[in-house]
RNA sequence: GGGAGCAUAGCUCAGUUGGGAGAGCAUCUGCCUUACAAGCAGAGGGUCACAGGUUCGAGCCCUGUUGUUCCCACCA
């Protein structure tokens, strides 16, 4: 059973035998027919348009330390992994390849065909993830995998465009909607990205005709002024209503268009006229509903001027621009131009200038849909972490406007709309339509669009369980437990899960929303292809480990915050992988024992009750972190009981007694090392499921729990208490570090040894002190005495002890002198500010009765410093 | 125009019920002390952005100011 580590740590000696194991043994799949009580998370499901980055590692990370926790707290523990379409984003890549590879475009091979090429990549790219995901240790149950176009998912999508149709919650009209005409379809508005662009106020006038009058109107599109069809003035402003009735030329088209009022015009702003074009600006649009207006749409697909404009017809958006400020400068219609910053729509995906266009488009009608996810987050049933999230959501979701849902791709859900060709009647059904029931044609045609990306993520939590079947993983597993994910697609995705929730299931789709930050390159700078300053997970875990990634990602992460990634924290990280690994082997080198057992509580030594103290409350405070999702806490705890409690004092503590072979302290110590390894192995195991697993595989352990993936997990026990033994160690331990940092000072080579007096009020707590002073403070003997001169020796005075150490050759007694001078000073200073905080009546009367006791024990405990350092320098 | 975050050691960041300022890296000193040089033992380094307020007590709570980052928003 029991095997020996390897010298040096090495992940890539066992971290993909290990994880073949646990596949094997089935641990990722919940049993069935568990009654213990559930925790499921569905995974936020990766784009299959290529490989995972950093921000998902960090993803899976924290969801996996979750994942793993609770399932060894006890919990039925479910994680669903999966993949997503990503419309867009796939297509393009798909087209991308396409064209360079073979100079084709999609219309070029057709639709089916396309399609067929983007399964192949899906196929390529989705298993590919999958394999990443593994890569990094991540217990998701794989016998649950989905893809948002597998046939049930596809069939949620239908069930739910039907519903939301026949419910009236889902129409088709003409808007103006966000048009990508580099990618050729329609955006939601959370598809758009605003930046602030440098652009020009381009002042024209328009003449009133019959008259040698003009009117100006300011503009920042004047391309746009070919679809004008008004110009509108503000309702309060008596200056301008007397325009209105009138009827304006437009320059260079010679159109003759009206003078409206309409509230939408702001007083004060711009010239006061405003130029309408109904078909291409969202405030014209309504403006134009309101006055009956035509829409004159002036620019196709591709974003070029259509026939409906005139001679500036062929040209492309921009340069129609150009052209038309040419034309209205050479015919004297430009008033001035002014230089205005403004901001301008990108397609979030391709960066392109959007162009606002009306079309025809399907929408989801928003307000009745959002007042249940408003509630269900104001009443706390859901909540986020951190809290400040809960504003934005609440903002978004208050203001919102109904959701652009189809989109003119091939790659998704084709939306399940049936046209009549003959009477034109629309059907909207789960299955394929091919009878018009209204006049019997048989000329019926499916929509060409698909729907937007995050309709069928919206889904995500029920559709992945089987909705809409009833099936035994929804009862079980939904509502889910929580959602982990980036602060980046609250609005895109974690709000529309919470209204289909509320809407299908009746309830809430997860209750707790955990959002993490970004992760940034070494210079805090966003990792992206075009700055090519991304970081490969898969190199990192090649080179380090995936514990050390893990490690890396999870510490001195708080939730909500960007961090960043650089060789020195994983470097930092894979150094603690190593400690560990190096403290284990030294523990195993010293195991003669087959099984562990924790010795009876009067066998065990001083120091074995102060770490099992200190291990106790570790736990405590571990489990009460992660609770709290504080899961960078609870790494750091780990890491300094570890370093500093476990391997630098713990081990060397227990070494004197170690190398006493064949002895009952040896055993009892033997025991003792190595249950609190076992332990805290248990407790870091989320965050580093590999090494732990090896480690715990070499050290003797109950068959019950043959893996440590599936032990329990280590809990706090209020018995016994320790904190005697705590004290006892406290002033041993303050006194070995008194004397290596007088050593050090002095520039004592450790390898000088030098006999230890110790003169104390606490002989029975250094009496068996001897083997620490020697190992540990270069001691060549310890002897307890009543009193000590100081002739010769160097003095250093702790709160329980005066220690006094031979060195007369390198004692300066006036360097000696001016040292305890200042402690002395350091000392009465500290006594000072303590009786003053004792003597005010507020802070007895106030503070809490513990903190008081801290605050008296310190004073107590400085009086006897100084009493010693009084002493002392009576000596010299 | 609204909203939010951040401002703590030279650098990167923790610090969650308000009770004497921490880590990693960097710097300096001394050590190959047989688990670990990917290490060990020490040291130096901070008016916790600024100004007020609440409190017996503030890095933490409140108000304002400055700087910085981000999100949202149809001023043509």
């Amino acid at each position: 059973m029991r095997k020996e580590l390897p010298k040096t740590y090495d992940p890539s000696d066992f971290e993909s035998r290990i994880y073949a194991d646990w596949m094997k043994n089935g641990y990722f799949t919940p049993k069935e027919n568990s009654d213990a009580p559930k925790f499921s998370i569905v995974i936020p499901p990766p784009n299959v348009t290529g490989q995972l980055h950093m921000g998902h590692a960090l993803d899976e990370t924290l969801q996996d330390i979750l994942v793993r926790a609770k399932r060894m707290q006890g919990f039925d523990t479910l994680w669903v992994p999966g993949t997503d379409h990503a419309g867009i984003a796939t297509q393009i890549k798909v087209e991308q390849e396409m064209r360079e590879k073979e100079g084709l475009t999609r219309h070029d091979i057709g639709r089916e065909a396309f399609l067929e090429r983007v399964w192949a990549w899906k196929a390529k790219y989705g298993s590919r993830i999958i394999e990443q995901l593994q890569k990094l240790g991540s217990s998701c149950d794989f016998t649950r995998e989905r893809f948002t176009m597998d046939e049930n998912l596809s069939a949620a999508v239908k069930r739910v465009f039907v519903t939301l149709y026949n419910k009236g919650l889902i129409y088709r009209g003409l808007r103006i909607t966000n048009w990508c005409p580099h990618c050729i379809t329609a955006l939601s508005d959370a598809e758009v990205e605003h930046k602030d662009i440098d652009g020009n106020f381009w002042h024209v006038r328009y003449p009133i005709k019959d008259s040698d009058e003009h009117i100006i109107v300011a503009t920042t599109r004047p391309e746009t002024m070919l679809g004008d069809t008004a110009v509108a003035v503000s309702p309060d402003d008596p200056e301008k209503a007397k325009y209105v009735g009138k009827t304006l030329i437009v320059p260079l088209i010679g159109r003759e268009i009206p003078i409206v009022a309409d509230e939408a015009v702001e007083v004060g702003f711009g010239t006061g006229f405003v130029k309408v074009t109904p078909a291409h600006d969202p405030n014209d649009f309504e403006t134009g509903q309101r006055h009956g207006l035509e829409n004159i749409i002036v620019l196709d697909d591709h974003g070029v001027v259509n026939e409906a404009g005139g001679k500036y017809c062929g040209l492309d958006r921009f340069e129609a621009r150009r052209q038309i400020v040419a034309d209205l400068e050479a015919g004297g219609y430009l008033e001035k131009v002014e230089p205005h910053s403004h901001a301008v729509g990108h397609c979030y995906r391709c960066g392109t200038v959007i162009e606002p266009i009306a079309s025809k488009q399907w929408f989801v009608k928003m307000k009745p849909l959002a007042e249940p996810a408003i509630d269900v987050v104001k009443t706390g049933d859901i909540s986020y972490i951190p809290e400040r999230f809960t504003k934005i959501y609440l903002n978004w979701m208050e203001n919102i406007k109904d959701w652009c849902i189809s989109r003119q791709l091939w790659w998704g859900h084709r939306i399940p709309a049936y046209y009549c060709d003959d009477c034109g009647e629309v059907v909207v059904s789960e299955t394929e339509t091919t009878v018009c029931p209204k006049c019997g044609s048989h000329k019926m045609r499916q929509e060409d669009d698909v729907l937007d990306t995050w309709f069928s993520s919206a889904l995500w939590p029920f559709s992945t369980m089987g909705w809409p079947n009833d099936t035994e993983d929804l009862k079980k597993y939904y509502p889910t437990s929580v959602l982990v994910t980036g602060y980046d697609i609250i609005t895109f995705w974690v709000s529309k899960m919470i209204f289909m929730g509320m809407e299908f299931m009746g309830e809430k789709p997860f209750s707790h929303v955990f959002i993490h930050g970004l992760v940034r390159d070494a210079q805090g700078r966003k990792m992206s292809k075009s700055l090519g300053n991304g970081i490969d997970p898969l190199e990192i875990i090649e080179k380090y480990g995936a514990d050390a990634l893990r490690f890396a990602l999870a510490t001195g992460n708080s939730p909500g915050n960007d961090m960043r990634f650089s060789d020195e924290k994983i470097e930092s990280a894979r150094n603690f992988v190593n400690k560990l690994w190096n403290a284990a082997r030294f523990v195993l080198m010293n195991l003669s024992i087959d099984e562990i057992k924790l010795p009876e509580k009067d066998k065990l030594a001083t120091e074995d009750k102060w770490i099992l103290s200190k291990f106790n409350k570790l736990t405590s405070v571990v489990r009460a972190s992660l609770d709290k999702y504080e899961l960078g806490v609870a790494l750091s705890e780990l890491y300094d009981f570890i370093w500093d409690v476990f391997c630098d004092w713990y081990i060397e503590l227990a070494k004197a007694r170690l190398s006493n072979k064949d002895t009952e302290e040896n055993i009892v110590a033997q025991n003792v090392i190595a249950y609190v390894l076992v332990g805290t192995l248990k407790l870091l195991h989320p965050y580093m499921p590999y090494v732990t697993e090896e480690i715990y595989g070499s050290l003797p352990h109950d068959e019950s729990e043959p893996s440590i993936m599936i032990s329990a997990y280590p809990e706090f026990s209020s018995e016994p208490e320790f904190a005697f033994e705590e004290g006892e160690m406290s002033k041993i331990i303050d006194a070995i570090r008194a004397i290596r940092t007088r050593r050090a000072e002095m520039n004592v080579p450790p390898s000088r040894k030098a006999k230890v007096t110790l003169v104390t009020k606490y002989p029975e707590t250094f009496a068996e002190a001897e083997p620490f002073f020697t190992r540990m403070a270069s001691a060549s003997g310890l002897e307890i005495a009543d009193s000590c001169e100081s002739d010769g020796n160097v003095q250093i005075v702790t709160d329980a002890a005066t220690i006094y150490i031979p060195l007369s050759d390198i004692v300066d007694t006036d360097a000696e002198r001016a040292r305890l001078e200042k402690e002395k000073t350091k000392t009465e200073g500290e006594i000072k500010r303590l009786e003053g905080k004792l003597s005010n009546a507020g802070f007895i009367a106030k503070a809490p009765a513990e903190v008081v006791e801290g605050e008296k024990e310190k004073l107590l405990k400085y009086r006897d410093t100084l009493a010693g350092i009084l002493d002392a320098l009576s000596k010299l």
